[in-house]
This record gives C-alpha cells, sequence and structure tokens, in this order.
DNA sequence: TGAAGTGTACTTGTATACAAGTACAATAGC
DNA sequence: GCTATTGTACTTGTATACAAGTACACTTCA
C-alpha cells in the first residue's frame, strides 16, 4: 500500500517491521504475539507497538481472538481463492477506467513492459515483477485511489502465499499472452473487453495457483 | 462492517461513537480532532481514543495530515464516483458468486425481498433499506468474506454522502426493475449476466447520485 | 510600518505504572 | 487416580506523566 506516508515515529517503524516479518512468514501464522516479549524485541514500549498491532489488525495482517490474544492469521487455500476473486474484480474495473483514461504515452509504456516481460518469461521471479509493474501502470492509469487502496491490502495479503505460489513456464507464457490481449484493448479503447480480460485473466491465475498450492501443505500450518 | 466483535473495552466504544459522529457529519468534513479535548468529552483517556482514532484512520473515516494532525475527510464528488465504482465491481462479484452458491431457499428470499421492496417503493428510506437487504442477501449466499469487508468499508465512506444523494421516485422504480432482472439471473444460474446486470445497475446508481449531489455544494465544504 | 526573531502555550508521541481479568498449575478432596 | 478448587503468574487495557516538536503571537529592530 502506497499510504504510508513514513513520519519518523516509532508506531511507523514497528508497523513496517512486523509487516515484513508477517509477509516474509518469519510470523509463522497461527503464531501468538505477547506485547511485552514484542516490545522489548523491538526496543520501543508497548504505546507504540500496540498502535502497529492494531493497524494490522486492521488491515488483517493480524487477528484478534475473542479472549484478547493477537495472532498471525491461519494460511489456507478458501482465502487464496476469495483474495484472487476480489483482485480480478479490482483489477478488471481498473482495467475499464484504464480503457477511458489511457493517453498514447500509456499505451506506449504499457508496450514497453509487455516487451520485457516477453524477454524475462523464462525467469519466474523477474515475469512476476514485470506483471506487476504493468499492473502497477494500469492502476496508474486507471486512478481510482480506493481500488488501489484495497488492491494493495489483497496483494499484501498474496504476498504470503507466494512462496507456495511459483508458477510454471508454461502459466507465464500464459500469463504474458493475457497481458498482450490486454494492453491490446486498453490500446483498443474497449472497456467492456479489457475488463472481462483482466478479470478472467486474474480468476486463471487463481485457478493455477490453487493447483500450485494444493498438497503444499497450506492451511494445515 | 461486521467484524466488530465488540468486546467490552473502553476504545471500542470510542470506536464506535466517534465513527457514528463522523457518518452522521456531526463532526464536520474538514475539522480537525484534538486528542485531549476529545477525549474529556468521551470521559477516556487518550490511550483508548488514540487506539479509536488510528483504527478510524486505517478505514479511512479520519485523515492523518503530514505535520500530525487528524481530521475528518472532506466529501468531493470525484471520490463519490470513484467509491461507486469499486462497490460495483465488489457487487458484480458478489452476484456472479451469488449465482453459483444460490439454493433454491435463497432465490425464494430474494424474491421477497423484492416484493416488499416493490410495495415500498415510494417511501425513500424504506426502499432504500430493502435495497440494502437485497444486497446483504446477496452477499451473504456469495460468501466471500474479502469482498464483505471491502463492501462494508466503501459502504460506510457514502453513508457520509447519503444525505446529499436523494433519490428521485423514478430512480427507485428503476433500481428496483434492475433488482427483479438482477434475482432473475441469480435464479437463472447466470454468472456473467448477473454480474454485468450488478455493475451496471451501481454505475447507474452512481451517476444518477452525481446527478443528486451537482450543486448541492459537496466538496467545497 | 514591516519583518524577523524569540518565547510561550499547546500539540502529538512515548514510556511507565497500575488495574482487572484470564489461564494454567499445583494441591487437596473424593 | 481423577476431579475440583484455589492461588499465582502473566496477559491485555487504561491512565497519567513526560518529552519533543510546532505554530502562533508578541516584541524588537531596521
Amino acid at each position: 500500500m502506497p499510504d504510508s506516508p513514513a513520519r519518523n515515529t516509532g508506531a511507523h517503524f514497528v508497523y513496517a517491521e512486523l509487516k515484513r516479518k508477517i509477509l516474509a512468514l518469519e510470523l509463522k501464522p497461527g503464531e501468538r504475539l505477547y506485547e511485552p516479549a514484542m516490545a522489548s524485541a523491538l526496543q520501543v514500549s508497548r504505546t507504540p507497538l500496540r498502535e502497529a498491532i492494531r493497524r494490522l489488525i486492521s488491515e488483517n495482517l493480524l487477528e484478534q481472538q475473542p479472549t484478547g490474544g493477537v495472532l498471525v492469521p491461519v494460511l489456507d487455500a478458501a482465502t487464496i481463492s476469495e483474495l484472487y476473486e476480489v483482485r480480478a474484480a479490482i483489477e478488471s474495473l481498473m482495467a475499464r477506467n484504464a480503457c477511458i483514461n489511457a493517453t498514447a504515452a500509456d499505451i506506449e509504456a504499457l508496450r514497453t513492459i509487455l516487451a520485457r516481460n516477453a524477454a524475462l518469461v523464462e525467469f519466474a521471479d523477474d515475469a512476476m515483477q514485470q506483471g506487476m509493474a504493468l499492473h502497477a501502470k494500469i492502476a496508474a492509469v486507471a486512478g481510482n485511489s480506493w481500488a488501489r487502496r484495497f488492491h494493495g491490502q489483497v496483494s499484501s495479503q498474496m504476498e504470503r502465499y507466494r512462496h507456495f505460489t511459483n508458477s510454471t513456464l508454461g502459466r507465464r507464457e500464459q500469463a504474458l499472452a493475457q497481458h498482450r490481449t490486454l494492453v491490446d484493448a486498453v490500446a483498443a479503447g474497449n472497456p467492456d473487453q479489457a475488463a472481462k480480460i483482466a478479470f478472467e485473466h486474474v480468476m486463471g491465475a487463481r485457478d493455477a495457483a490453487l493447483k500450485a498450492i494444493s498438497g503444499s501443505g497450506v492451511g494445515i500450518s
């Protein structure tokens, strides 16, 4: 999420650090957080720590139990599926809006990213980064700050699962092809088609991800 | 949002009270909040107050300024438009999922709500409530908790604008007709059509709302 | 008279002390 | 040996005291 102006307060630092730990799975799903221990580990008092924890709860990167404890949410396939669906809906909207707002320069930029993506398709990490760059550009062109906000939250969540959803070369080539048709639709200024392509593209990614993690043990942790 | 288990803590009370004040415009858009004054007004110390404020910032019902102050976000037409768009995307997804999951009993329940809505179409408040009931049922059937969460946040935001977007009888009748076709699509189990109808329905509501508020002074506050 | 500098009042951010409630463990009774 | 009860240690929630930084107003000098 791009909404951290990062005023140099301890709470912001703790928030960033905690978030990093959660997304990197350094804090294990299901693990409970104890304030005094965590505070001394991070060299702050409980006050800014609590502020960071509460914020992460709001963003669903931590979970408050009815009894009062706080823990790292457990990963499961059903949640992954939900997240992909919401992402599909939001990216679909963004693609639609991008059609309406895109300038010639924007489309040129999108094609450049596509070319880079094609060149790197055999390298999983780089390909994904280019895919994200493509989407970031579309999001910027779409210009709906609320859509971006929610998309950021969903992306953060999915970051936790990324370790389990490595894509195959075949899948990446398929995704690249879909990205091409998406950019073509944007260039052609066809909102309905762009929306449909974006939606089905992400839903395809969902199916691939769910297949990839089936049997990987996610959900049992 | 249905995510307040309401553990009986002061922070929860303050959160609920502050949120109510914001949505009811008792706290004016643009107004700045001062912690000591607000704390004594609500009869709590700054600690739980701050917790509530931070949570509301996370939910975008309060806004943190770079300089450190906290204020009630200003209302403007552009934001309304963005919110309707995101709501359209999410409700569209929900309609799609509802098609897949709806049982005969669910469809019966939807038709009951429709009938009640038809009977009350001339009363703006009741009609809106029935419209919300219809959507709530669809959301429940759709069963994507993330979609519901984001939809809740968007709905909260829009609550602030509701005072300016009173609908006309004509608009309500149109909405009712669209709801009928939506339920028909769900009953027929046609996800693509249901998604399309839901999207266009909300986008229609957006256009009506934007027309209603043009000249009502929103955005100047 | 205008502008610059200084001082004061008040803001938010943080640490810490305290209170209330919860869970676990140990002991006693059956 | 098992269950119930009590006690202790530790949890989170809250209040308050303190520190650092900011803005505004007043005064002083050009």
